[in-house]
DNA sequence: GAGTGGTCTAGACCACCAA
DNA sequence: TGGTGGTCTAGACCACTCC
C-alpha cells in the first residue's frame, strides 16, 4: 500500500478522534511519522499542515505538534456574485441602481476605510432582483481613486461584478448580522419595517487603497449555507 | 532573491491583477513558470495550488490552468466554542440548561438528520450567558447513539462542548440566517416578539451517524466577523 | 544552542482528460 | 494518446523558538 497524504491526514485523523493522541498532547514529529509510515517527511509535512490549517492540530517549530485542545471549527463560505448566485437557482436576475451621488461620507464610513473625515466618495444604492422580486438591497460607498475615467457605467453592470472583475485579489474583512429594516429598506424590499434582515458588511482593501464599504441587507428568508 | 512560493503567488497576483493574464486565459505551465522564476516545479505548484484553493485560478489536468471567469471569494470563518467566544471578550460566561427530555423528534428534524421518522432523540434547551444577560438561545436534537451511558451530565458541561471534545472532527453542514424571533425565543432571551434574531443552524456527522441537529438564536447585536 | 517545522530542489512516476 | 497537473522522494538548508 502507496499511503500518500491524504491517507496519512486520515490516519492521523483516526487517532485524533479515537482518542489515542488526547487534546493537548505533544505527537510524534515528522521524521519519526515519516518512519512509522514509511513515506518522506514532505509528505508527513503536507497531511500535518492540512490538518493544522483545519485548526485540529497546532504546530510551532522546535515546541513540535499537538493536538488542539479547542478545535475551532472553521467553515469555508463561498461569496458568489449576486447574479451568479440567482442565476444558479434558474432565476431570473435583474438590478436596478436606485442612486448615484458624489458626497462627503459620514464619518462611521471614512473611520472604516481609514479615509480622512469629510472624503468625497461615491454613493451607489442599487437594488437586485430575482424573478422580478426585491432580492438584495446594497448601499455603498465606494472610493473614487480604484475608478478609472471615464467611470463605469453603474446601470450596466453592478459595482460588484465590475469590482471584482477589475479588482482581483483583495483582502478585507466581512462581517455577518441580523438587523431589523429601516424604514428606506422596509419600502425597497417590500417587507414591514422591522423586519429581520440578513445583513453582510463588507470592507475590502487592494494593496494600496480602501475600495469600498458596502452593505447587504437581503430580503427575508434568505439563508446562507456551506458545508463544515 | 531567492522567490520562495509566497513571492510567486505574489507575482501571479499581481499579473492577474495588472490585466496581465486576463480571465478566462491559459497561463503558461508549471514547467514554464519554473524556468522563468528560476525555480523547482514543485515551489510553482505549491504557489498555484494556493490560489485555486482561493478561488482565482482553475487548474485540470491535461487541460492547463486558467484565471477564473468568475472569481468566487471565499472566507474562512471560525466557529468558537461559545463560552471561549464570550470569556475572550472579558464576559464572564454562564450556561443554563432549560430542558432535557427524550421525544419523539417531528419530522423535520429526522430529515435533516436522516433518521427514520419517528426516531427518539434528546431534545436540550439551554440559554448561555454573557455577563449575566442572555446571549445565545440553543435548541438541539441529539442523537443518542453517540452518548456513553451514562449520559453526560448536561447541566454541567454544554452539549456542544461535549461533543467538541468528544467527537472530533466531523463534517456536516451550516446555514446562516436572520429570523424574527418567535414567543418562546423573545422569552427567554428577553427580546420583543419578531426582534431580528441571527441565527445558525449545523447539522454535524461523524463518520457513521449524524450527531445533532441545533439551531443557535442569539440575542440582537451579535455579529460575525471575520477577514477576507 | 539545538531540535523542530517550513521550505526548496531535482528528479520521477502517475492519473486524468482533452484532443 | 500525449500533455498537464498531482504527488512523492531523498536530501538539504534555514528560521524560529524553547530550553
Amino acid at each position: 500500500m502507496q499511503p500518500g497524504w491524504e491517507a496519512i491526514r486520515a490516519e492521523v485523523l483516526r487517532r485524533i478522534r479515537a482518542r489515542e493522541w488526547r487534546p493537548g498532547d505533544l505527537i510524534p514529529g515528522e521524521e519519526a511519522l515519516a518512519g512509522e509510515f514509511g513515506v518522506a517527511r514532505a509528505t508527513v509535512n503536507r497531511a500535518l499542515r492540512d490538518l493544522a490549517g483545519a485548526g485540529l492540530l497546532e504546530r510551532r517549530r522546535k515546541a513540535g505538534t499537538r493536538v488542539a485542545l479547542n478545535p475551532v471549527r472553521k467553515a469555508t463560505l463561498d461569496i458568489p456574485v449576486t447574479r451568479q448566485e440567482i442565476e444558479g437557482r434558474g432565476q431570473s436576475y435583474a438590478y436596478r441602481l436606485l442612486s448615484e451621488d458624489d458626497l462627503a461620507a459620514p464619518v462611521p464610513v471614512t473611520s472604516r476605510l481609514g479615509l480622512p473625515p469629510g472624503s468625497r466618495l461615491l454613493r451607489l444604492r442599487a437594488l437586485h432582483l430575482a424573478d422580478g422580486r426585491p432580492h438584495l438591497y446594497e448601499d455603498r460607498w465606494l472610493n473614487p481613486q480604484v475608478l478609472p475615467t471615464p467611470r463605469p457605467d453603474f446601470h450596466a453592470i453592478s459595482a460588484n461584478e465590475w469590482l471584482v472583475r477589475n479588482q482581483g485579489f483583495v483582502t478585507g474583512d466581512i462581517a455577518f448580522a441580523a438587523e431589523p429594516a429601516g424604514a428606506d429598506e422596509a419600502a425597497v424590499l417590500g417587507v414591514g419595517e422591522g423586519a429581520a434582515l440578513f445583513v453582510i458588511e463588507r470592507t475590502p482593501w487592494s494593496a494600496e487603497a480602501p475600495i469600498t464599504a458596502v452593505r447587504l441587507a437581503y430580503a427575508p428568508g434568505y439563508r446562507m449555507q456551506t458545508l463544515l
